[in-house]
DNA sequence: CGAAAGGCTCTTTTT
DNA sequence: GAGCCTTTCG
């Protein structure tokens, strides 16, 4: 197969200009991932560049696997030499090969989001500041900055401009002392120390300049500081880099990143090559012109030319609802209606939002109505408090001087171990300068009488840590598999959870964690723990969005990015929730909401829904919104319905819309039952209704599925068969 | 020590 | 409305 020849002339230009810094602005649509794949196939095919000398870097993990599979395909050489992956998984495997050379533990762990907070709490506590006073998410949040901006304690603490600086100052020096103890890295670390390691170290950096002979860089507009230097670090030598990117989707600004690396690329690499991709193949030409519309008030942008030979389509559709549950309602039967109607399957729909909260709205209409749905991230997985104590357990036996793991799971379950327990191990600890795994390790050694403790709690430290030692010791020699289920076990662990009320469902996430530690089984102990314990830190939920299963996608705008369905909905049109409230003052935060929602927009490739509700819930109370800003750059033209409604319309639209919803409610025939009855459901199966009530002119009916659990539906929506 | 209850504060987006 | 923290009591 020829690289070249299913391109258009700007992709093949894109694809070929092999020397020397390219810059490709690549608007939605346009091709950006074929253009990459096929670059990187060019390099390795045209011109036998081999793979080992080929870096990648991709914004997810998922957009990596994507690649892989697809230059499979394209190029069926060794795809596994090239490096691929994410800043933050391409400098974890940097630094575990050379981070010794900098001081960095060869067992080091990574410490997500959770963590670092428990950490920072603890150098707060240390440092005797008032949580209060000065939140540690606020606190986190600057650290963050702090190493966005390669800037260490010290470098901080100078250019500290007020006391709340000076605080985090001191609070970040503590916070890196409490880091180095444990062995561990956070995911900025990943990148900050692997810019030192290569600013300090120029033997390393030589090795990696040599190696790496062409480098491409997608999503280029979301990246900070950090990352920009690290790339240039590494092309310093052959200067063969390529950045792909587009202003107008650039959306993570509050993670530090800085669309002046794309707008600035030219003047940092002057002669750079500079290509634009224009023309886009995804979607029709009226959701072209809407987005269009709706980013061109952005005043911080350059215009471009973003066109499609596609046809004009369907026009855009703009609801309004009278509260979120009817916006949510209206989402689900107008999906059930274009399934219905065979235009679409449930799987090429997908809901978009600005905060992850307005899913549970969403999440309950889907399962009134008993059609397919699939979440990214909600409560996401890895954040489950089971899951992430059993990694804590897999962590803490990894590596004995994780603090904050063993914190964590040293009284789960309960071992009588409590706060003052713990609080006096810590000071001892540290008045005899070693770690706490080392104390209890001496705690081991010594007579019982000897310990500070009363025997009780004596008895239990011990106890756990020549658990602990025991399992560390299987770790050496055991099936990864073998060794997961000992963990499970040996602790006590799972036998607690089953004794909890929702132990059945928690325990099935262990079982859910057990699957994915299988992909590292046939890695030789003891690294099979490490590879699996990397892997899924390094994990976000979009990664694992798999988007063959016939169901609706429930995402929010961020994960969206990078995706195409052919039916967008966006729900929460409203001042306030997009653009975020959040925003309201200030102007470039402003233009970041608005290039969300053109992120959003520009995802679909064939219909378009923008849904407002009239009046919202928020954390108990309820608020009337007026209609988002960004609905009124919308020409009329573009739209199938009325457009945006002065507030005193939005009280008559939601009288109407409330009646709309009464229509397409089918009211009749609602299925009398009573508990002990048994149903059948076209997705869930068999099952006893456990809960009957009536409900206005509806009934809502509780049923056991088997094998599936309980759900509650709406029985005029749900279709119920009674046997 | 730990379970239960009450009170508080936030809620944007995530590698 | 939840999640976190503190207080209280057994």
């Amino acid at each position: 197969m020829d690289i070249l020849t299913e391109l258009n002339p700007a992709q093949r230009d894109a694809v070929q200009a092999i020397n020397g810094p390219v810059l490709i602005i690549a608007g939605p649509g346009s091709g950006k991932t074929r253009v990459i794949t096929h670059r990187v196939a060019y390099l390795i095919k045209e011109c036998k560049v081999s793979p080992h000398r080929i870096m990648a870097v991709t914004f997810t993990n998922k957009a990596a696997k994507e690649m892989k599979a697809r230059l499979d395909k394209l190029a069926s050489t060794a795809v596994k030499e090239l490096t691929l992956g994410t800043f933050h998984a391409i400098c974890a495997r940097i630094l575990r090969q050379d981070g010794e050379a900098i001081g960095i533990s060869h067992q080091f762990v990574i410490y997500d989001d959770d963590d670092q907070t428990s950490l920072i709490k603890r150098a707060m506590q240390e440092l005797n500041l008032d949580p209060k006073q000065h939140t540690p998410s606020a606190i986190q949040n600057k650290i963050s900055f702090a190493k966005s901006q390669i800037l260490s304690p010290k470098e901080f603490i100078e250019t500290g401009r007020n006391y709340f600086e000076e605080v985090v100052g001191r609070v970040y020096e503590r916070y890196e002392q409490l880091l180095k103890q444990s062995s561990a890295l956070d995911f900025d670390d990943l990148l900050m120390k692997t810019v030192e390691l290569f600013k300090t170290k120029p033997d390393v950096l030589t090795k990696y300049q040599q190696r790496y002979l062409h480098i491409l860089v997608d999503e280029f507009q979301d990246t900070n500081l950090v990352q920009y230097e690290l790339v240039k670090l590494i092309a310093g030598k052959y200067r063969n880099i390529c950045v792909v990117g587009d202003p107008d989707q650039s959306i993570y600004s509050w993670r530090s990143a800085d669309v002046r690396n794309i707008l600035n690329f030219e003047k940092d690499y002057p002669g750079a090559k500079v290509v634009l991709l224009e023309q886009n193949y995804r979607s029709t030409k009226n959701i072209i012109e809407t987005a269009t519309c709706v980013i061109a008030t952005n005043k911080e942008r350059k215009p471009n030319g973003l066109w499609t030979e596609n046809e004009a389509g369907d026009k855009v559709t703009i609801t309004e609802t009278y509260n979120e549950q009817e916006e949510a309602q209206f989402v689900v039967s107008e999906v059930d209606k274009l399934v219905r109607e065979a235009k679409f399957r449930a799987g090429e729909c997908a809901v978009m939002y600005r905060t992850n909260a307005q899913s549970r709205a969403l999440e309950e209409a889907f399962i009134r109505y008993g059609l397919p749905y699939r979440l990214v991230a909600g409560t996401k997985f890895y954040e489950r408090k089971e899951v992430k104590d059993i990694i804590a357990y897999l962590r803490y036996i990894h590596n004995p001087d994780d603090s904050v793991s063993l914190m964590r799971i040293i009284n789960v379950p309960g071992r009588g171990i409590g706060q003052r327990t713990l609080a006096e191990l810590s000071n001892w600890a540290k008045s005899l300068g070693l770690t706490e795994t080392g104390l209890l390790k001496l705690l081991v050694d010594i007579k019982t009488e000897h310990s500070p403790f009363n025997s009780r709690i004596t008895q239990s430290l011990v106890s756990f840590a020549r658990m602990i030692e025991n399992l560390r010791a299987k770790n050496m020699d055991s099936n990864l598999m073998d060794f997961f289920d000992m963990v499970t076990g040996q602790t006590g662990f799972q036998k607690y959870l089953l004794a909890e009320s929702d132990g059945e469902e928690r325990w099935e996430n262990i079982l859910e964690l057990r699957t994915v530690a299988e992909e590292y089984q046939e890695v030789p102990s003891p690294d099979g723990l490490a590879a699996f314990l990397e892997g899924i830190t390094l994990v976000a939920d979009v990664d694992s969005l798999d988007q063959t299963m016939d169901s609706v996608t429930l995402i929010t705008l961020h994960q969206a990015k990078g995706l195409e369905f052919p039916v967008v909905f966006i729900v929460g049109m409203e001042e306030g929730v997009l653009p975020h409230i959040k925003s309201f003052d200030d102007p470039a935060q402003m233009e970041e909401e608005r290039r969300l929602c053109y992120v959003g927009i520009t995802r679909a490739k064939r219909k378009v829904y923008l849904c407002r509700a009239f009046r919202r819930n928020l954390m108990g109370g309820s608020l009337v919104n007026e209609a988002s800003r960004f609905l009124s750059d919308i020409p009329r033209e573009l739209v199938s319905n009325s457009g945006s409604l002065s507030s005193e319309e939005a009280i008559a639209s939601a009288v109407y819309s409330w009646n709309k919803t009464a229509v397409f409610t089918p009211s009749e025939n609602i299925l009398e039952l009573k508990a002990g009855d048994h149903v059948r459901h076209a997705r869930f199966g068999e099952g006893v209704v456990i809960n009957y009530q009536s409900v206005k002119n509806d009934a809502q009916a509780t049923v056991e599925f088997n094998g599936v659990g309980q759900k509650k539906l709406l029985l005029s929506f749900a279709k119920l068969e009674k046997i």
